[in-house]
Order: C-alpha cells, then structure tokens, then sequence
DNA sequence: ATGCATACTTCGCTGCTCGATATATAGAGT
DNA sequence: ACTCTATATATCGAGCAGCGAAGTATGCAT
C-alpha cells in the first residue's frame, strides 16, 4: 500500500492541534492527556513530523513568544490540515471496523 | 510514541487472515476487496510483514501446496494473532475517535 | 506476439521513528 | 547540597519498515 497519507504519530500531532495553536512540547502532553497516556510522541519525531506538517501546509506557524530567552513555537491547523486530518480519521475508522464489525456466522441457521 | 505493536500493513495481513488461511497473492487481493481498494498492500512490504509475523507468532504456517513446480504456502492467525488484531482494532477505533467524536462546544449555554 | 493475471523472492533506496544528547530554568524531594 | 522531574527546543545517528522494481514462471485472452 502506498504510504499512509499521515503516518500515525504525524496524525496524533494534527489531533492535538483541533482545539488550537500549541507548541511542541503541550502537543505531546495534549496528545498523551486525550488519549489516557497511551500515545506518547517522542521529541525527535514530533519535531521532524513539525517541520514536514508545516512544509505539507497542513499546519502552521501561528505566533512566537520568547520565555526565559528561550523561543516558543505556536502551531495551529490550516483548513487543509483538518480537511486531512478528518480523512485519516475515517480511513482508520473504516480500518478498525473490518475487524470490529465483521459479519459474523450467523448463530441460527437462516429459515428456508 | 513506542512503535506501534502493529504497523498499518501488518494489521491488514492480520485482518485479511480472519476467515481462514490464505497464501500470499490472495491476502493483498483480500485486503483490498475488503477495503474496497483502498488498502494495497505492495509485494516487497507483504513477505516481510509474513516472516516477521510467523517470528512473534502471530501467524502461522497452516500448509504448502505445489502449483505448477512453485510454491505456494498458507498462512494462518494464531490466537496470538487474533488477539493482538483485536486489541490493535480498538486501538484504531480510539485514534479515529480522537477527531469523529470531539466534544463539540455546546450550541447553547449550559442554563445557569 | 503482446499483455495481463497469477504467484513468490530478493534487493536497495528512502524516509520515518526514537532515544540520546545538549542546553536552560525552576521547583520538589532527600 | 544534590538529584530528580518538569518544562522546552533542536539535532544526530542507528535501526527498521515500506515499497517499487526486477527476476522467474505459467496460462489465458486479444
């Protein structure tokens, strides 16, 4: 299959973004808090996934601030990048359900 | 985030597995009959995917067959496989949630 | 003849993941 | 005092998985 279009730590980053600009290191706490700590993005492939995000444009630089000298990065999401995000979020929904909603043997034979 | 226990075409070899043993052409035409043709799962991925599957034993060899001089071998869920499946199922089905079942901001104030 | 479907194997490139490391401050615990 | 943890970003290298392509082989249809 060709590459996912967003890969699934790429997507956890979009999904953290939903309720507005966040910086790299809320993101990864957002991400673990929504899913009851069972994502953890790791710091190096959250900001390689930044910088491929924000080249795709499926996000953006929203606004800097400066805390102890040191810089703070704002993300938000595009139109595009919700517009994807909802896809994957259905691709993986339609994935799941070909286990979780499987036609099952029917317990009682059919009435002929 | 750790490596997911299962990779997006892993699951789907897994997934293509549910109704019995298949060999290795028929599970890429499974998968992507029962994905509708989304999911294309590429050659060089599949024999992969199959010999680190048998390793953690999540599949199994179910039986060979001869077609033509060249073989021909089946494959089979253990309840290893199965069980991982269904937890990697739920996995997915939480992710998707993340974006389709958002609290929405309530349309109307919350009467005081 | 040519192309397509079936069917498996192997190779190498690309690209992502992730832990470690560096840097910096502040607060809590021992 | 010292250490650990949390906050916060950036970068590097190792490792591994995904994937297309090539190789091999047959049979059917155009």
């Amino acid at each position: 299959m060709r590459r996912a279009p967003l890969s699934e730590p790429t997507y956890h980053v979009l999904a953290a973004l939903q309720d507005g600009p966040l910086h790299g290191y809320a993101i990864i706490k957002r991400a673990e808090s929504d899913s009851g700590g069972r994502v953890r993005l790791a710091v190096g492939t959250l900001y390689g996934a930044l910088d491929r995000l924000a080249e795709r444009g499926l996000i953006a630089l929203d606004h800097e601030e400066t805390v102890n000298g040191r810089p703070r990065r704002y993300f938000r999401l595009t139109d595009d990048g919700l517009t994807t995000l909802q896809a994957e979020a259905a691709r993986l929904e339609a994935a799941a359900h070909l286990v979780t909603r499987r036609p099952r043997p029917t317990p009682f034979p059919n009435p002929a």
